[in-house]
RNA sequence: UGGGCCGUCGCCAAGCGGUUAAGGCACCGGGUUUUGAUCCCGGCAUUCGGAGGUUCGAAUCCUCCCGGCCCAGCCA
């Protein structure tokens, strides 16, 4: 491919600052920044916004930078903030300046008492309730408050008690004096900064005041020389006052707010508010549940950040109200696994196979392929003995329809090794089916067999050589597509979301390999060795993902 | 019923007045294969929410209509 790929992972805000970069705005200079709240942890909702924000950044040899909006200290905490940072540093993005909106509580003040100087702002002694009755609603003008005309040294005077905590929460707030008839609420004297006795993770009790969001985040981006400040959909509002709050006030630079859409997954659920619920209500094991959507969650299930970024890539940055089906994420960590996962061989539902053909010390070492199409991930060895085990579901008395596997008095070959035949089926009192007696036919290592085709190939570990190990299948946490839209949303879970194998049996390297490493167990699916709880004295394996079946339909 | 935004294949998504309306996922064939995997090859929108209009020419411009999303925190 020798082509100009300037195009690839192009998309509305890419062909916007393309105009910029034309026209010579901000001298082609492009500078965001990934500005989450410290309240929670990140998920992949975050992924699009980090991809989107660092990835633009790269694209035009620019930077980003990573801000905490921590203006709300009834809520954050550092637990979040280090978890975020852990987050983004393992998707493999570095931040150019690591800020916080903290860091500019002072200008913000400043700025605040510029905006009361300009008759701009004034304190309001209503109270909430009262300030909400006179906001209007969607379809009438809000009305004026009673204060709205008091004067700016009454102001500076009222806005100095709130700084110095000569009021208690709630006594006072400052407002911002635009137009309580606009159709736009948030243009209906928003509140810039409310009382809050409370301190905060970084400022400590400096402060008794803090400022609000919209006064905050316009500030901030224009304070670092942010270019572009790309945000989702519904701030698309707020943008009239982004604007006017830094039109009003001698700022650095003036940037540009562009909104997206916020990501939605079939199957799963992204309200930080909802994923605190499934954490503190013990639904799930908390946020790095392999189930859960959070970065954590997903790191834990082994997913790679390559994996993530490509999906980014593939869902796109529009202004569109999409819902990405759990395939297109499913892909993307096959796609990247398939090429980049060692091969391995694990029974999870064993039973015994004795081949009788063989000796009792026969110790046959075998050479496998880590890879079966990159020669450069090596080999290993392995051991054929004379007991084996083989998938429970790999033998059917009654089989199916088109079933290519063990059947009585039938054939299979047994992965890397020799075909085998059925020639008894060993039963328990119940009728449970307990041991398979089998022939091999000495001629058919590395070759096919003569006279006849033997389709069916089987994954098996030898029980000399196999070591136990505990393994996990993960299925959608919720059993419907938009479980937000569910009166309960504790009703659309999924109550199979996780199946625990305790008598899985693994090829011993599998057990020696350190925790977070990803194989493909061949025919099974997609396995990382769990990143808290496996050791080569307790093998623990997480399902990633199936294998794309087919045969399964 | 106020304000803002969105509608291109089952799900995403290019497209920016002249293209046979990209591509991916999904799906459906067929080939290779000691993973029912991978890989390969082929199929998959005469039509862009609808109706009018402008134009030699419209998914792209205009008008109206229909459908969906967001906003009434001293949250972000």
């Amino acid at each position: 491919m020798t082509q100009d790929d300037s195009h690839v992972g192009a998309n509305f805000i890419r062909n916007l600052i393309d105009a910029d970069q034309k026209s010579g705005k901000h001298d082609g200079r492009v500078t965001t920044r990934f500005p989450p709240e410290p309240n929670g942890y990140l998920h992949i909702g975050h992924v699009k916004s980090i991809c989107l924000n660092f990835g633009v950044a790269e694209h035009y040899n620019g930077s980003c930078n990573l801000r905490f909006d921590d203006t709300n200290p009834a809520k954050e905490s550092e637990e979040y903030v280090n978890a975020i940072k852990a987050d983004v540093k393992w998707l493999g993005f570095e931040w150019d300046e690591l800020r916080h909106a903290s860091d500019y509580f002072d200008q913000l003040h400043d700025f605040a008492v510029d905006l009361i100087k300009q008759g701009k702002a004034y304190v309001d002694s209503s109270s909430a309730e009262e300030m909400r009755q006179m906001r209007g609603t969607l379809t009438e003008p809000g009305r004026e408050s009673p204060y709205r005309n008091r004067t700016v040294e009454q102001n500076l005077e009222l806005f100095a008690g709130m700084k110095a905590g000569d009021f208690d929460d709630g006594e006072h707030i400052l407002r911002a004096k635009i137009d309580m008839s606009s159709g736009n609420i948030n243009l209906r004297d928003p509140a810039l900064y409310r009382i809050r006795k409370i301190s905060h993770v970084r400022t400590g009790d400096k402060w008794n005041i803090y400022p609000m969001y919209d006064f905050t985040h316009c500030l901030s981006d224009a304070i670092e020389d942010i270019t572009h400040s790309l945000c989702t959909l519904e701030f698309e509002d707020h943008r009239p006052l982004y604007d006017w709050v830094i039109d009003q006030l001698d700022t650095p630079s003036h940037p540009q707010q562009i909104e997206f859409a916020r990501l939605h997954l079939e199957y799963t659920m992204l309200s930080k508010r909802r994923l605190i619920q499934l954490v503190n209500d013990n639904l799930v094991d908390g946020w790095d549940d392999p189930r859960m959507p959070t970065i954590l969650g997903l790191r834990r299930r082994g997913y790679t950040p390559a994996a993530l970024k490509d999906f980014c890539e593939r869902i796109g940055i529009t202004k569109n109200d999409s819902v990405i089906e759990m395939a297109v994420l499913e892909t993307c960590i096959r796609d990247d696994l398939n090429t980049h996962a060692e091969r391995r061989l694990a029974v999870l539902d064993p039973i015994k196979v004795v081949i009788t053909s063989l000796a009792d010390d026969h110790a046959q070492e075998l050479t496998f392929k880590n890879h079966p199409q990159d020669d450069s991930a090596g080999t290993r060895p392995y051991t054929f003995t004379k007991e084996v085990y083989i998938e429970r579901e790999d033998f059917a008395e009654n089989p199916p329809p088109k079933y290519q596997r063990l059947i009585p008095g039938g054939e299979v070959r047994l992965r890397g090794c020799y075909v085998i035949k059925c020639t008894e089926v060993i039963k328990n009192s119940d009728g449970d089916v307990i041991e398979l007696h089998c022939t091999h036919d000495p001629d058919t290592l590395g070759k096919k067999p003569e006279g006849r085709k033997v389709k069916g190939v089987v994954h098996w570990v030898s029980a000399k050589t196999a070591v136990p190990a505990t393994v996990r299948l993960y299925d959608q946490l919720f059993n419907t597509p938009n479980p937000a839209a569910e009166a309960s949303f504790e009703a659309a879970l999924s109550p199979n979301s996780v199946t625990v194998l305790s008598n899985a049996l693994v090829e011993p390297s599998l057990a020696q390999a350190p925790a977070e490493t990803r194989f493909q167990f061949e025919r099974t699916g997609y396995f990382v060795a769990d990143r808290n709880e496996h050791s080569e004295s307790n093998p623990v394996f997480n399902r990633v993902v199936t294998l794309r079946d087919v045969w399964a339909k």
